[in-house]
DNA sequence: TATATTTGATACCAATTGGTTTCATAAGCG
DNA sequence: CGCTTATGAAACCAATTGGTATCAAATATA
């Protein structure tokens, strides 16, 4: 039950839910006529995002809006830095010039 | 068993896998030495990232180097643009301003 | 107040996952 | 050639996953 975010992001749905709520807050059953799946279904989606702090509810009336925590997001580009780092010295115009001079 | 990129990450050991091999390419023992888990673990682990091209193995002799296909990785870089782009402007020098007015 | 709506929680199920054990294959070495 | 080493593959297993069906609670509405 440790759940994190890579594993939050590792199913489609989720992915799917993520972009959705990033544009604006909706409710469960909202989100689920987006989707195939059960209102049920997308609840538990609802319910990992939120263990993982992914996602907000915000509670209001009977209904309860979900709202994007964009901040959290921002662990996966933390994540990515080190190969950003790779990927960016791996093609520099040093590199470009050795390769070059490599395949003459 | 459709393995996509997202799927290969949420696994921590793959992470950690991803991130010992981007420094330079090691054989599955030299991997499995890291880790608590068995070799055969870690050639299942393998495995999945091979099938979703995210390592590339290179033989030489009976030893296989796998190599980091760094490429691929931007593919996660590319799904956390659009979030990017609103994080970017959420706290940009306007909305800062408005929240500033916002709480007078 | 009785009924409908919105939602979460739980029990259950089939499929998948990550692991181990065991075996097969291929390459190096005495 | 036999033996060791490096590796993948297959069979099996317990735990987890994503889904459905059903129930309970809380809020709105007639």
């Amino acid at each position: 039950m440790r759940r994190d975010i890579f594993q939050a992001i590792a199913d489609p749905t989720r992915r799917a839910i993520i972009t959705l709520i990033a544009i604006q807050a909706m409710t469960p059953n909202a989100i689920a006529e987006h989707f195939d799946t059960s209102r049920q279904a997308v609840s538990k989606h609802l319910r990992i995002l939120q263990e993982c702090e992914l996602i907000r509810p915000e509670q209001q009336g009977r209904e309860i809006y979900y709202t994007l925590e964009i901040e959290k997001m921002k662990e996966i580009d933390q994540w990515l830095e080190q190969f950003r780092k790779i990927w960016e010295t791996k093609f520099s115009q040093l590199d470009k010039l050795l390769v070059t001079l490599k395949k003459q």
